[in-house]
DNA sequence: GAGTAATAGTAAACTAAGGCAACTATATTT
DNA sequence: AAATATAGTTGCCTTAGTTTACTATTACTC
């Protein structure tokens, strides 16, 4: 279907605006909230699992733990090893996590208004068969 | 619906990154190719056409005018004002365009293997109510 | 018609996000 | 023990976009 691409690429500025307008309020972005997403859904994880799991690199990864860490978002333990971190939300993390997560739900059903449930479904899963022909 | 926006965006790197690597052997990435394929719909334009028309910044579209100048894919004329430019696609440019347009429907046709057209549709309609619900 | 507003486009400086190459430190394999 | 692999970091570069301020021209207003 000829045009897919332009039709999937034409929201991306307009979503990724207001998110990261609304995440702004917390000092943070689009990229960290990534990172604290992961957190908020293994409790616990080192960074070469995180950069592997968003497919960034990882020095990408290293510089998002860093700042969340200055915003005191997050702390690192010794991992299994001497040279793995384990990285989890602080309290603090958890708790302007769940104030964003509202958030960003608010943002996407006012986004999604008016859009059928089984149709958001079914786009979700397009979205799934797309990633797994493309990667 | 929620993590509806986390969907969309895993998407959104694999995309990008397999169209600029596939306009990478033109000298082009995805941000370049918005305004070929402006100026390939609509024959000619001004810059704050395209700027308004992506809701990009008229900075932004002034280098990527002047860098696809550079390459010969454009060329800007007088427009109706004696401040405006009118820009087009140079014959090269046209050729170019095709050649990539052909390359990208394939690609679009790798990633949306499997899926049925009347889902690729519905999803596309979502994407457009989508669009109007967030600007 | 003169003076003010708006519009088209550009330049410079900045920020965000990510990649690559090279490195340190530790662990694993051979 | 030596070579290799893995976790993480640092430095430097690129891409893409924004903001601010500017020039040149046009349109509006009184």
């Amino acid at each position: 279907m000829q045009g897919f691409f332009r039709h999937y690429l034409s929201l991306y500025r307009p979503v990724i605006q207001a998110l990261n307008q609304l995440l702004h309020s917390y000092d943070l972005s689009h990229s960290l909230w990534q990172v604290m997403f992961y957190l908020h859904e293994h409790e616990q994880a080192s960074l070469v699992e995180i950069s592997a799991y968003y497919g960034i690199e990882k020095p990408g990864i290293t510089r998002r733990v860093q700042r969340l860490e200055e915003l005191g978002y997050l702390t690192s333990a010794p991992g299994n090893d001497r040279r793995e971190k384990s990285l989890a939300l602080t309290a603090e993390g958890q708790r302007i996590y769940t104030e964003c997560r509202e958030q960003i739900t608010a943002l996407e059903r006012r986004a999604t208004a008016g859009i059928a449930t089984e149709q958001l479904e079914q786009t979700v899963t397009v979205f799934q068969q797309l990633l797994g022909n493309i990667k």
